[in-house]
DNA sequence: TACCGATATGTTTATCTTTGCATAACGGCA
DNA sequence: TGCCGTTATGCAAAGATAAACATATCGGTA
């Protein structure tokens, strides 16, 4: 840079999301409904997860409900009535699933800020 | 894979999407603004590239009005009336952009592909 | 056995996004 | 000068998405 006048600086960030779908692309597993499995395991229902990430409980159950159904197999073991109502547990398939994905968010991560990086100083000159 | 019983396939996609936000967030340049900024190159209007692209002339150009005061400087240049009515087409900042956004997107392309059969592999077993 | 709190699910509202419609401005060209 | 097709933009209509609301069910516990 140098001493008259200011760079051009490419003021933005980028952003990504992702996603796991069916092949059909229909269903979908969404990074909330790794935010509510996260909640479920540190809260123990849905309940409380589905406050906690800031969504009304019939979405989440939904959202649960359809992620299941679009692996073929539960993600959590519920159950109604009890001591407290209820409660909602992760299931080994879940805790799986979990690990597995925050290890591949954080190789994206990465990869993303690191592209970011190179996408800017193209931008900047 | 054993002779008995089929594998746990771990049969779904792994889908992203990116985009460009500003700093506090509201403005944003997304996937499909790049389509657009294609579409205009490829046909020199902003009207075929929204058919093109399959969204409403209203909100491409919504859409790209939003992602050239983002960036703070234009990415087509646009005239009216003329001989076909008016035309737009790419400023160099635009041409930049599309080719950096291009190398990114190969990149991360990559990037995804290899996290997914790394999470399928964890996840089929 | 009545109560509590969570799961389960249908139905109605509200919110957000996108489209569609209308209208104006523009500048070559017939 | 009137027409054409495109840019430009406001506004109403339609569609999609999520929240809210209303119940029902369940099983410990008081």
């Amino acid at each position: 840079m140098g001493k008259r006048g200011k760079s051009n600086r490419f003021n933005v960030f980028l952003n990504y999301k992702l996603w796991l779908s069916s092949m059909s692309g229909d269903g979908i597993i969404s990074e909330e409904v790794y935010t509510l499995l996260n909640g479920i395991r540190d809260k123990g229902s849905l309940k409380a997860a589905a406050e906690a990430a800031g969504i009304s409980y019939r979405k989440a159950w939904g959202d649960l409900k359809q992620a299941e159904s679009m692996l073929g197999y539960d993600l959590t073991e519920k159950t109604r009535g009890g001591k407290k109502g209820g409660h909602s547990e992760l299931t080994p398939a879940a805790k799986k699933l979990l690990e597995a994905y925050a290890a591949l968010q954080e190789k994206l991560d990465d990869a993303v800020e690191e592209a970011y990086l190179e996408l800017k100083k193209k931008m900047e000159n």
